[in-house]
DNA sequence: ATTATATGCATAAATAACTTATGTATAAGA
DNA sequence: TCTTATACATAAGTTATTTATGCATATAAT
């Protein structure tokens, strides 16, 4: 995903957040996405990202849609109704996330 | 260590930091300082720090100095040389993974 | 007096998210 | 024809964590 060991976890809130903006995506595009808006600094890896879809599928937070296209089968994912709820709790915690994160990196306790 | 599985991989870079500001901290109080400023937030526990603390340590990060307190010993860590570099390198990489995060986020991208 | 809580360290087993490697298949470009 | 891109999938290995447990001293509460 990244050499950075940060980015385990947040994958989960990566896929959720693309299909909000995005409507419906399947997984290929998600890859190249996320290295599109990440100017290449994140790399999705399929052994990461299939599992992952799988697996929000399975808790009931996305939907797929087979679609054939050029001969070649595309799996759509889109957000359920609970998956839409969801997103918006994984968001929370990632600004909760970068808010902590944010006052250990700029902390003003180092004057006490 | 949190509810949030987006805290895992950051505890290194926790330490580290937390060592640049105190110069010298034992285990323990390194669980209760971040536990004051993140208000609760952030609870890393003893089975994480421990491993973690001994591992930064034979990487070189860290030196270990023994203190007998109340009849109690206490083990305190600084950070090496070398263990001051690689907190500016983690650091570094900590900001960039937030503003990865941000860009997603908050997106300009699904306009286009 | 005794029990719980706080302080302070440690480790072992289980879990979960990833990486790495591999596999299948079609299409397009060099 | 060989490589790259597209598109899915899974299995084995790695690693950072959680959960559980253990030891030991000090203090506060019942």
């Amino acid at each position: 995903m990244s050499n950075s060991k940060l980015y385990k976890g947040s994958l989960n809130t990566i896929i959720l957040k693309l299909l909000e903006e995005s409507d419906k995506m399947y997984g290929y595009e998600i890859t190249q996405k996320v290295k599109e808006i990440t100017k290449g600094e994140l790399n999705i890896t399929e052994g990461a990202l299939y599992p992952a879809l799988h697996k929000l599928e399975a808790e009931g937070l996305l939907d797929v849609e087979m679609q054939k296209v050029d001969n070649r089968v595309r799996k759509y994912y889109k957000l359920t109704e609970k998956g839409t709820k969801e997103t918006a709790n994984r968001l929370s915690e990632l600004e909760e996330y970068i808010r902590t994160m944010q006052t250990i990196i700029n902390p003003k306790w180092s004057i006490s």
